[in-house]
DNA sequence: ATATCGATTATCT
DNA sequence: GATAATCGATATG
């Protein structure tokens, strides 16, 4: 199934700055042990991300400094930031930086590699073809939906730990090319490029990028 | 194919 | 009281 056994990244991945722990996600592996005995974990490759960078930055949730919502985010890097938005979706971050320092990366798409049905009876969707599949993850509401991510279960835990109910592995696998486009979704700074995916995945969420005159 | 809009609630002004 | 790091349904070319 996988190239090699999936070992958990460490704090230090995520101690760096937003944009570079966000290159650095692509490819990497999302894991949610299931919670069903004897059936398959839950995991998905990253195939896009979002950067955001701290109190500086208008887009960010950090940009209000801190509240009791987003303290994970100036807690230490590694950990797992869930919010609720408009009325009916979890996103689902990392936070990045040290201790009192804010920046998170949002996960936006995966592509999905074990626990399907799973998924698919998260997300109320039949898999009868291909392009079911699209169903499952992509999109930020959707993963966290196919995961059963919500704030209460997963919001503060630790994404480095392979025995927690959360975490993200790497597998060795190396991520293929990488292009770099605004972020999408939002309407502050929205002109900076923040937003990481692997080029021509089709697990990746929003418009089709088109060449724009 | 793209565009618009309603759902539904935590959070902040 | 307004807004939001979204999704899915509906309408229209």
């Amino acid at each position: 199934m996988y190239p090699e056994p999936l070992k958990p990244l460490s704090r230090a991945f995520f101690a760096r700055s937003p944009r570079r722990v966000a290159r650095d996600l692509l490819g990497k592996v999302l894991v949610r042990p299931s919670k069903i005995p004897n059936s398959a974990d839950l995991t998905g490759r990253v195939v896009e991300v979002e950067a955001y960078l701290g109190e500086r930055d208008p887009a960010a949730h950090a940009a209000a400094g801190h509240t009791r919502r987003n303290s994970v985010l100036f807690g230490p890097p590694g950990y797992a930031y869930v919010y609720f938005i408009y009325g009916n979706h979890y996103c689902l971050n990392v936070s990045c930086e040290r201790e009192g320092r804010a920046g998170g990366v949002l996960f936006r798409a995966l592509e999905p590699l074990s626990g399907l049905e799973e998924m698919a009876a998260s997300r109320g969707v039949e898999l009868r073809s291909e392009k079911d599949l699209l169903k499952l993850t992509r999109g930020p509401g959707r993963l966290c939906e196919a995961f059963s991510i919500t704030r209460n279960r997963d919001n503060g835990s630790d994404l480095t730990s392979s025995s927690g109910n959360l975490w993200i592995g790497d597998d060795e696998h190396r991520a293929g090319r990488i292009l770099v486009t605004p972020r999408i979704g939002i309407t502050k700074a929205a002109d900076k490029s923040l937003r990481y995916l692997l080029s021509g995945n089709r697990f990746v969420s929003g418009p089709k990028l088109l060449s724009r005159v």
